[in-house]
DNA sequence: ACTTAAACGAGACGGTACGTCCCGTCTTTGC
DNA sequence: GCAAAGACGGGACGTACCGTCTCGTTTAAGT
């Protein structure tokens, strides 16, 4: 995630203090803590200054808003990945389902709900997740079909945002809605892989 | 809904003026009026009072926070439906799938991510959306697959939580996290039903 | 202090019900009780009605507002006295100033400072005050002034209003500002009238 | 006036943004507009603060209650008298009771009232009213008594609880229980001064 | 070494909404 | 047909956060 979303349009030369790298770890750390030990909807700003040790101003000097604050230390480390390649389709769509359970599995549902909810309250955020996060999924799917069309396993690509929900929508459903039992997420992933693979397959 | 979820475990003899159902309703549907207006986020008590001619009191009296408040509104007419009966387990799945696709798609993504993040902010609120919607589709699914079982359709009965999700998390991705095309529903809807009947069958 | 300021214009013929004078009787006392208990600031009707076990509306039924039942309740027993005649200017005086303190020391100072922020509050309280429980003293100084005219005490009636002012004043202010000791009442009554009875006799 | 009575005994190394001092001279501004505009029992803390053209938050920064901040904005420019001195026994009681007879016709009969039961519904600002105003009183009278022993006038000083009650109760009196014209407060004064004078003097 | 510009901790600021409390009125059911 | 019980509209209270804004101090880079 960008960690300096406020200002910057080219990097001008600095002038005067340059800011703390280690404050942007502790705002993260500190972030991190309290969502574990409160809930997202318990989380305030000035709790997060105080844990860290640090004043409010250098956190809002970093991000605009409390959900940017939390969108960036939380969703900081799911780093893209390239499409898997794993020799055939349901291998790839299995492998594309893995790691999107494994990057959810590490959030509480609450902060995911929290997070969720604050991005579609405003527009612009809803922008940037879908520009970020989406556009992402999309790609990857997009280029595994490609991939199954040159392997000819597939005729032709298919609608991909339509994939995209029969193979993700089962995972968040089960993290989210019905708060499942993540040990059970492997059968679950490989289950929903299967079913698409087949009915892509015909 | 239960309407009142402050007190009152057994219903013992009323005394004194009873409650005015009528109020009931008006703050039902100041609710849904100010949430399509202005949005989950921006919807206050106050401008909830003020728009059904109530006090805030009479809220008060009802529910114990502004989250009940809103669940009690928005899930109010989320009626408890059959379990479909249309002779095939496919039938059934798509019209199950149907039936959550079009209770679903006549609220705002913002409202149900805020009031799914509301409702995970808070234990109780959480166990009374699980007993109350969640284990109603879990009892409608499971009620098919029996009848798919008594057809001989299906051999045995499947784990009724894996197929809970693969049917209806396409259908929350697509509306929730795609914010797709609602004309494209039915597409999705007949896909997804499809699947999980191929799937079950083997 | 009239009992119903609310209606009864004439003693009409009663038709239904009679009122409950038992009830007159147990506002009084909760009313009285609460005041000594939690002090007038925090006197609530809701308290008083359950106290004396009954409903509000029979409070609301005798009374207009909540400072009426106070002031009914306080100054119930404030009995006009008649004008004392001890022989001199002197000893009616001094008579004047001991009913005053002895009826003032029954009640709190904070309750006697929120009646009269009360009364003070509203003009039309304000007027029922004045017509009342001034008036009366007003007209026993204007008697005991006037009879030490007959008695060749006094050559003139002096203005009424500053010998009121100069005779109850320091009893107010001993006992609502100084918060004083009322063991020391009686010296101050002794000194208060002593040193009227000598301005006035010159 | 004290003009931060929350915490802060000694006055430590400021940290941070200090109060700002315009805001409090706003808040005394304002609450001494509207009482006078809408009286006591009218004044709400949000009117003060949106006359002021500040936030709540800034009022409840300084005073922990209503009552503190009108008892700030009221007692805060009676200033402290020293104690006059005329010449004679005479002379410095009739400036006594003149000054506080002005001081106290500045403010409404409701105002004072209202505060008078404010000070006596809470045992911390009564101490804080017993601590300045009173005991500011009673200095000024002993003083003025110690003088007049000096100066032979006197034998001894006499219990100057008393004579403050002689001296200041009927100005009490004549403004907050008779809500006498104020024309006449020049005589009532000569008066009472006069009345103590020759009662002390024999 | 000295200037300067920005970052820093602390916390005050305007604003908004929350949930509570109480007043005086209204509406049931039961005696 | 009045009384208790208690719901009702209205309105103020004091609290909690948000995102912004001073304060006085600290830290580098550039003179």
């Amino acid at each position: 995630m960008v960690p300096y979303p406020k200002g910057m349009p080219e990097p001008k030369q600095p002038v005067g203090r340059p800011r703390d790298s280690q404050i942007d770890h502790a705002i993260a750390s500190a972030t991190r803590a309290l969502l574990a030990e409160r809930g997202y909807a318990k989380l305030t700003v000035d709790a997060v200054a105080s844990r860290a040790g640090i004043g409010k101003a250098a956190i809002y000097r970093r991000f605009a808003t409390k959900q940017e604050m939390i969108f960036a230390a939380t969703v900081h480390d799911m780093e893209a990945q390239p499409p898997p390649d794993a020799g055939s389709l349901r291998g790839d769509l299995e492998a594309i389902c893995a790691i999107i359970a494994e990057q959810l599995s590490t959030a509480a549902p609450d902060v995911l709900h929290g997070l969720l909810a604050d991005i579609h309250s405003d527009a612009s955020l809803g922008a940037r997740f879908t520009g970020t996060f989406i556009e992402r999924e999309r790609f990857v799917i997009d280029t595994v079909l490609a991939r199954a069309v040159e392997r000819g396993e597939l005729a032709a690509a298919p609608d991909s945002g339509i994939v995209h929900a029969l193979l993700l929508g089962p995972i968040f459903y089960w993290l989210l809605i019905l708060i499942g039992d993540r040990a059970e997420l492997p059968e679950l992933v490989r289950t929903t892989a299967g079913a698409v693979a087949e009915t892509l397959l015909r």
